[in-house]
DNA sequence: TTTATATTTCCACAAAAGTAGAAATATCAG
DNA sequence: CTGATATTTCTACTTTTGTGGAAATATAAA
C-alpha cells in the first residue's frame, strides 16, 4: 500500500462523523445498511450524510449497491485490513526487545 | 479509546507529509530524531514542518525532548498501538467465518 | 400518470487546514 | 557580549472541508 493512499484513507476516517458512519456499517455487517438507517441513527441531514458517504466510497472503504429505491452501504473490510497492515508494517517497532 | 480521539489521531496521520514524518520517526527509533534531520529528509520549510510536528505532538503521537539547541522527536508507539487496537476492535468483523 | 419515498446534486457560505516568509526565541561557542 | 545554529511563533494568504437547504433524480406504488 502506498503512503498516499494510506493517508487518504486515514483522512477520511479522521472525522468523527465519518468514523461513526463506518463503525455503524461494521455493526451492520456485510449485507449492508440503507443510507436512511444511517441517517436515522446519526441524525444528520441527508445532504451532509451523502457527502460523507461518498468520500468513504471514494477511497474504497465503503461500497454501495442499490435495491429498488434503497441504497445499501457496506464496509470494505479488506481495505481497512490493508490500512491496519500498513500501520503495523510501516509505523510500528520491529524489534525483538520490550515495549513502551 | 474514545471515537473522538481515534478520529483526531487519524486526521493527523491522514496527511501525506505528516504520515511521512511519523514514518521517518519510526525508522529513527526511540532515541528520537532532530527536527533538522526531518527537515533535511523531507525538504520542507521549517515553519511548515514545525506546524505539522506540533499537531502530531498535540494528539500524543509524537513526543519531544530538547538537548541543547536540538529538539529530538520520537514516536509514541503506545499511542499508535491503541489506535490500531481501536480499529481492530471497533471497525473489523468479529465473526468466526471467512474473510473478504 | 400521479404521488410518495430514497437519495443525490447543486449551491452558497462558514470554518479549518496548509503553506511559507520574516521575525522572534533558545542555546551554545568564541 | 557577539555571532552562529536550531527551531518556533507570527502573520497573511490560498485551498480544502464541512454543512445543510432546495431542487433534481431514481424508483416504486396507486
Amino acid at each position: 500500500m502506498q503512503i498516499k493512499d494510506a493517508a487518504k484513507q486515514m483522512a477520511e476516517l479522521g472525522h468523527a462523523t465519518r468514523l461513526s458512519i463506518f463503525r455503524y456499517l461494521v455493526k451492520g455487517g456485510r449485507q449492508g445498511v440503507p443510507v436512511g438507517d444511517i441517517q436515522a441513527e446519526l441524525n444528520i441531514p441527508g445532504s451532509t450524510l451523502s457527502h460523507h458517504i461518498s468520500r468513504l466510497v471514494a477511497v474504497g472503504l465503503v461500497i454501495q449497491c442499490r435495491k429498488g429505491r434503497t441504497l445499501y452501504c457496506a464496509p470494505q473490510y479488506s481495505k481497512l485490513d490493508e490500512l491496519i497492515d500498513f500501520l503495523k508494517d510501516e509505523c510500528c517497532i520491529h524489534e525483538t526487545a520490550a515495549e513502551d
